[in-house]
DNA sequence: CGGCCGGTCACCCGAACGGGGGAGCGCGCC
DNA sequence: GGCGCGCTCCCCCGTTCGGGTGACCGGCCG
């Protein structure tokens, strides 16, 4: 019996040509599609795949929620996260959200097929550019939820006294979140804070 | 006789996603392939295709630059790009490089195809997203060189004294270059401006 | 030739920023 | 209960930024 798996991409292009990559594989079976979390979480209910490929950027709730509600409900199901971003944030968040894999769309096809036969039998798999990356930051704290907040808020360029009256909260309160949020990051000025944030991808990502 | 296509891309699952698409239309024949503009304009010299995909993002010279030099030696090839990033930046430039085409990665297969067969036919196809970036701003000035240089690195994080010493000229010049900077992207500090400009996609992109 | 444009530099000044302290307060965890 | 952590706020002070204004020069184009 072959290894049943669902694709959730909201991409046509790659959603069909990950379809073609896998159904010319004998023992793998592509058994539905969907092209965002919600309707791939519905299809993960009638379905029952035994490995699942998820995009992380999709429109609505986002394909790092998906996972988490998805393996909410089914917490044995088993996620293969596919995406173009690389960044330490990004997979981070999709393993503490339950992911087993995670590929970047540069993959070559053998590593494909290599992880989902992994991740199919229990295991886990990722790819080496994300390792490494991860591995880079291996000491460095996270961000708070507050932090990521006032963060994201800078990066479209608003100045501390906007922020604070956005947040009410004090311009200093902003001002000391901001001298922790360098800390962590080890930037010296907000615009090198966002620079690290993106390229680590702790922020809303720009593009699809 | 078939539309004799030729595709350039870097991402495997993307790659064969494509021709598998393309490979189902009848009159369309996937006639060779490539992961990087010098080896896609190898292969356009023995194959001639008659329309040509080609990604912005690769590695070596990248999708630009292959494109004007690829229609430096051909000036007749037809040439679309196909990007996963939006921004209006990006699509002009591709577009005064001398590309017939630009679609986003999320394109769905009909408007893929349909844009094939326009510019096989000599015509251009913008996909509305990109049509519509570019109409927003189309009465903006784009920056020059310089200015485009100098916002590069503001957006790493260096300050206006670094960034002279570095160019070997006064901060007190990259503070009025970065006005007019400032004046051209309607932003009001250089957080926001770089904001602006990965939005409009004017700077080296993040992410492959 | 004269103008325009892009790049260069200078000075003033008020506002924003970043580093240095210190200090409360609520919450959860041991 | 005590401790730590995250969030909140405050003051000081030197630096950087951004707006305003004005100026020079070299190249290109009409």
């Amino acid at each position: 019996m072959p290894i049943r798996i669902l694709i959730v991409d909201d991409h046509p292009v790659l959603h069909e040509g990950l379809a073609a990559m896998l159904e010319s594989e004998a023992d793998f079976a592509v058994v539905g599609g969907a092209a965002d979390a919600e309707s791939g979480i519905d299809a993960f209910r009638k379905l029952r795949p035994d490995v699942t490929l998820m995009d992380l950027k999709m429109p609505g709730m986002g394909g790092l929620k998906g996972v988490r509600a998805l393996r909410e409900e089914f917490p044995g199901a088993k996620v293969v996260v596919l995406t173009t971003f690389r960044g330490d944030a990004n997979a981070r968040e999709a393993i503490g959200a339950g992911a087993a894999g995670y590929l970047l769309k540069t993959t070559l096809r053998s590593e494909l097929v290599a992880c989902i036969r992994k991740v199919h039998a229990g295991g886990r798999y990722l790819c080496a550019d994300v390792s490494a990356d991860i591995a880079t930051y291996l000491g460095s704290e996270p961000l708070t939820e507050r932090e990521l907040l006032i963060l994201a808020m800078i990066a479209e360029g608003l100045e501390n006294k906007r922020i604070g009256t956005k947040l009410d909260i004090s311009s200093e309160t902003v001002k000391s979140h901001l001298t922790r949020i360098f800390e962590k990051l080890g930037a010296h000025n907000r615009t090198q804070a966002v620079h690290i944030a993106l390229r680590r991808g702790m922020l809303g990502d720009f593009a699809d």
